[in-house]
DNA sequence: CGCTAGCTTGATGGTACTCAACCGCAGTGG
DNA sequence: CCACTGCGGTTGAGTACCATCAAGCTAGCG
């Protein structure tokens, strides 16, 4: 079997760190190290290199809300003010950039375009969790589950036949799309007796039928 | 009966016209009017001075999902890039300034603290569909019908026995929390026969027991 | 070979959706 | 003045989906 291809939007990686100038501030963070907690000074955004990272808040009742899952070329750090809003760990072994607020604002001064670009960025994200928004309001467990996957294939370069890696456990996607870890369970056992997925391990999946994956996921598209 | 207490965070109102030192765009909305359609070229961002907006889209079903409302002080129009990502229009006799993008980014270079106070209202706005995604995904019909209730007492200068506005119906709660419009209906029942809210009209309410209403609309805490 | 963690499968029940009828108010026209 | 109509909202009965509780399975590892 061939490895899992990983996730990757490549054209993004290094991109802050050209704009300004510095190499420093990498960060290793091997499996379920924390980078940083809710109520954490948040003074500058993290652009993943390689592996997964995981955000999400626990509540009082013990459950828990996974925000996002970032994979490399992702910002991590719109969406929180002085202090960071919830929690952020690694699901695998994950490389990071530390990118300081201060340095991103004296650049922004030269380089006003930049600012602009860093605002698409932050309403590109907006504009993703409007979409989560969505799919959690909307969609039915096997169109959650299958909206999930597609996101997935979409963001890694996926390739009729090739196993995609799913580095996050059957409770984590339960836990972002607001399932029960069974419901995840049964629904993809669903979908592969239906021959749409594959499932040559427990962390990698194959799209047997991308239009059929595509159809489960629907409702995606608004009437204009 | 008093009328209706209306929504407003009047601090806010004004606040980028002092900035840009304009007056100008200034435009009204009644009632149904669309401000802009999915698709429409987004050259700038919409304050809303009086009224309310409803940003919404309408899926191929024919179903609708509201994003958000939109009340005085509010600006529209973070989240999308070139062009407007969903529709808006007014539930009620609206007022709305225009801010022009590019006379935005002019006086940004001129005041770069504008250009960070922008950021962190898209921040903001992010924020706050986050707590959306968490409401949807985690909530059931009753704490969602108080959290909403809970959210427009906040945002108004609530009083105890002050009516509030309930500017939108039932439809546009419902398509708004991911609920049906019986559901909707059934649960503000239920609260009124527990005298945790009373209805004097349809179109407002008012909190008799603003620590149960707090209470039904539980769970926002984090275990930090 | 036995242990464990993660996952799968099964049985049951509750919440919210669906379909349907009804209510009350406002506007309209005879 | 009153009947008619339309719309938004409420209430009721039946149902589907997913959560819950519980047991069994499988891969990996000492």
């Amino acid at each position: 079997m061939q490895p899992a291809a990983s996730l990757s939007t490549s054209s993004e990686v290094h991109l802050w760190s050209e704009a300004l100038g510095t190499s420093s501030g990498c960060r290793s963070i091997s499996n379920a190290e924390v980078l940083f907690r809710e109520g954490d000074e948040a003074s500058g955004f993290y652009e993943v290199l390689s592996g997964t990272l995981r955000g999400y808040k626990i509540f009082a009742d013990g459950s828990r809300q996974i925000i996002s899952f970032s994979y490399p070329g992702d910002i991590v750090g719109f969406g929180h003010g002085e202090a960071f809003r919830f929690d952020c760990d690694a699901i695998a072994d994950t490389k990071v950039r530390f990118i300081p607020k201060n340095s991103l604002l004296k650049a922004i001064k030269e380089q006003p375009e930049l600012g602009e670009r860093l605002l698409t960025m932050a309403s590109d994200e907006l504009a993703h969790t409007q979409d989560l928004s969505i799919l959690l309001c909307r969609k039915s467990a096997a169109e959650r589950i299958a909206s999930f996957l597609l996101n997935i294939a979409t963001r890694s370069n996926w390739r009729p036949g090739v196993a995609l890696a799913l580095p996050m456990c059957r409770q984590d996607i339960a836990d972002h799309l607001g399932l029960t870890i069974e419901t995840v369970s049964r629904t993809i056992t669903k979908m592969r007796a239906r021959r749409v997925i594959d499932i040559p391990t427990r962390s990698s999946f194959v799209v047997n039928d991308m239009a059929a994956l595509r159809h489960a996921a629907q409702a995606e598209d608004t009437v204009h």
